[in-house]
RNA sequence: GCGGCAGUAGUUCAGUGGCAGAACGCCUGACUGUGGCUCAGGAUGUCGUGGGUUCGAUCCCCACCCGCCGCCCCA
C-alpha cells in the first residue's frame, strides 16, 4: 500500500516553523487592533454562486481554481447545492456584512480575517493550494466615510507599520488608481488602439495578451519589449475628475504619515471588483511570487453580490510568502527552554515531575528528561533542548540544593530549592 | 492547464546495467554523578510508484505521482 501523504499543493507546518507563524499571526493581530479592526470569522465554504458574482466570472479564479462540488440532497425533496472551498476572503465577509446588516448600524466596519484560502493552481514555492491569508476590510455605508481617500491612507500606513513590526526589510509599495469601471472601460478600449499598429514587433506572449487582456500587457517582462510598454496609453490619463481627486488625496495622506510608495502605472491587475485604488507590498527574493500582499478599493461589490451600497477598501496577505520571507532573513532556529530537568535514576522519575511542575507553575519553560538515561546522555539531551539543565539525584533530593549548570557559560552551581526559579529565569551572561 | 529540470539513509547529496555509498545527524561504548572535543563500533533504505526491455534495472524506455523553475494567473 502506498504511504499516505499530504495530497498536492498541501503541506504540514511543523516546529519550530509554526512559532514563526505564531508570531506572525500575534503581530497582525496586535497591530489591527491598534488601528480598531475587529476579528471575523466566515466559513471556509460557501455558496459557488457568491464567488461567481462577486469575484468575477470570467476571472481565472473563478472559471477554472476553485474547488466545487455539489452537496448532496439528504431528501428527496431537497435539492443539491453547489458549494466552493473559499479561494479569497473578501466575498464572504462583504456576504456576511450584508447578512448581519451591519450597514443598518451606520457606523464604518474596520474586520480583519486570518485563515486558509483555496485554489487549484500549480503549486510552486510560496504557491500552495491550501494558503493563508491574513486580510482586512474597512467598508460600511457612504454616510459613515466608507468612500474616504482617508481610509485608504489609513489601511496602507497600518500595513506599512505591520511590515515594520514584523521585521520585513526592504519592502516596496506600489500604488495606482485603476477610476472606476467605467474609467477602466474606457481605456482598455483606448489601450487596445494603441496596441494595434506594434502589437507586432512586441513577444508572442503580448500578441496574444493583446487580444485576450491587454491589460495583462503592462506585466510583460521581457525587456526588448520594455520601450513600447513605456509608451502606452497611462490609466492615468482616462480617470475621471472624482477619481484623480480621490487618488491625490490618497497621496497627499501618505506624505503626509511618511509613508514611502512608487506610482505604479501598470498596477492595474486585479480581480473584476476592485476601483480606484489598488497597491500592492512587494519584496525581492520570492522569484516570480513578489507580491507580499495586495488589495485596494471595491466600491461596487456590495451592490454586485444584492447587498446596499457599501464601499469599501481591504488587503490580502500572503502569510505563506511572509514566512518564507521572514526564514530568509533569520534563519529560523529552534528556541531554547529555560531548563532541563534530569532525574538521576528511575526512582527520581516521580520528584522530578512534582519539580518540573513547580517550575512551570512559576512561568519558566522546562523540558522534562527521563531517570532511566545515564548521566551522560541527559547532558546530551539537555544541551540540545534547555539553556540549563538542572540535575535532580539523591543528593540534592537529600540536601535541597539543586545542581544546575548553564550550557552557554559552562557554570555549575549548587541552588536551593526556594531559588531554583529565580535562578533560572536569570539571562545568560 | 502548458513548457523545462529533478526524485537514492532523518538531512544534504555522490554513484553504477551485476554486494547500496559519503558527509552531517542518530544509537552504543571507551567514561557506573558531568555534555560539547576525541576515539572505537552500529543502524540507516521497497534507490518516488507501476509497467516494459534485459540472464540481471536504483541505472535504459514508457506512464503516473510528487517537488522545483518559468508561463497562465494571483497573495
Amino acid at each position: 500500500m502506498a504511504t499516505l501523504k499530504a495530497v498536492r499543493g498541501t503541506r504540514d507546518l511543523l516546529p519550530p516553523e509554526t512559532a514563526l507563524w505564531n508570531r506572525i499571526e500575534a503581530t497582525a493581530r496586535a497591530v489591527f487592533a491598534r488601528y480598531n479592526f475587529g476579528e471575523i470569522r466566515t466559513p471556509v465554504f460557501e455558496e459557488t454562486s457568491l464567488f461567481a458574482r462577486g469575484v468575477g466570472e470570467e476571472t481565472d479564479i473563478v472559471s477554472k481554481e476553485m474547488y466545487t462540488w455539489e452537496d448532496r440532497a439528504r431528501a428527496a425533496s431537497e435539492k443539491t447545492q453547489s458549494l466552493t472551498l473559499r479561494p479569497e476572503n473578501t466575498a464572504g465577509v462583504v456576504r456576511a456584512y450584508i447578512e448581519h446588516q451591519l450597514g443598518e448600524t451606520g457606523q464604518l466596519q474596520k474586520l480583519y480575517y486570518i485563515g486558509p484560502q483555496f485554489r487549484r493552481e500549480r503549486p510552486q514555492k510560496g504557491r500552495y493550494r491550501q494558503f493563508y491569508q491574513i486580510g482586512a476590510e474597512v467598508i460600511g455605508p457612504p454616510s459613515a466615510g466608507s468612500e474616504s481617500p482617508l481610509r485608504d491612507a489609513e489601511v496602507l500606513e497600518m500595513l506599512a507599520t505591520l511590515l515594520d513590526e514584523l521585521g520585513i526589510t526592504g519592502w516596496t509599495l506600489e500604488l495606482n488608481s485603476v477610476g472606476s469601471s467605467a474609467d477602466r472601460g474606457r481605456y482598455n478600449q483606448a489601450l487596445r488602439e494603441a496596441l494595434a499598429p506594434v502589437v507586432s514587433q512586441m513577444c508572442p506572449d503580448c500578441q496574444r495578451r493583446a487580444v485576450t487582456n491587454p491589460l495583462r500587457v503592462l506585466d510583460c517582462k521581457v525587456p526588448e519589449d520594455q520601450p513600447i510598454i513605456d509608451a502606452l496609453p497611462r490609466i492615468a490619463d482616462h480617470l475621471d475628475q472624482e477619481s484623480e481627486r480621490h487618488f491625490a488625496a490618497v497621496t497627499a495622506a501618505l506624505d503626509a504619515a511618511y509613508v514611502p510608495y512608487r506610482r505604479n502605472h501598470r498596477l492595474v491587475r486585479g480581480l473584476d471588483y476592485y476601483t480606484r485604488t489598488t497597491f500592492e507590498f512587494t519584496h525581492g527574493g520570492l522569484g516570480a511570487q513578489n507580491a507580499l500582499l495586495g488589495g485596494g478599493r471595491y466600491d461596487g461589490l456590495s451592490e454586485a453580490i444584492g447587498g446596499p451600497k457599501a464601499p469599501g477598501i481591504g488587503f490580502a496577505m500572503g502569510e505563506d510568502r511572509l514566512a518564507l520571507t521572514l526564514l530568509a532573513q533569520e534563519a529560523a532556529k529552534a528556541p531554547l527552554a529555560d531548563a532541563y530537568v534530569a532525574p538521576l535514576g528511575e526512582t527520581m522519575n516521580a520528584a522530578a515531575l512534582q519539580l518540573a511542575r513547580e517550575l512551570r507553575h512559576l512561568g519558566l519553560w522546562v523540558e522534562l528528561g527521563e531517570g532511566s538515561f545515564r548521566l551522560k546522555k541527559s547532558f546530551e539531551a539537555a544541551d540540545k533542548t534547555a539553556r540549563q539543565m538542572v540535575i535532580l539525584g539523591e543528593d540534592e533530593l537529600q540536601s535541597g540544593m539543586l545542581t544546575v549548570k548553564n550550557f552557554s557559560t559552562g557554570m555549575q552551581t549548587k541552588v536551593p530549592r526556594a531559588e531554583l526559579a529565580g535562578f533560572l529565569s536569570q539571562p545568560d551572561c
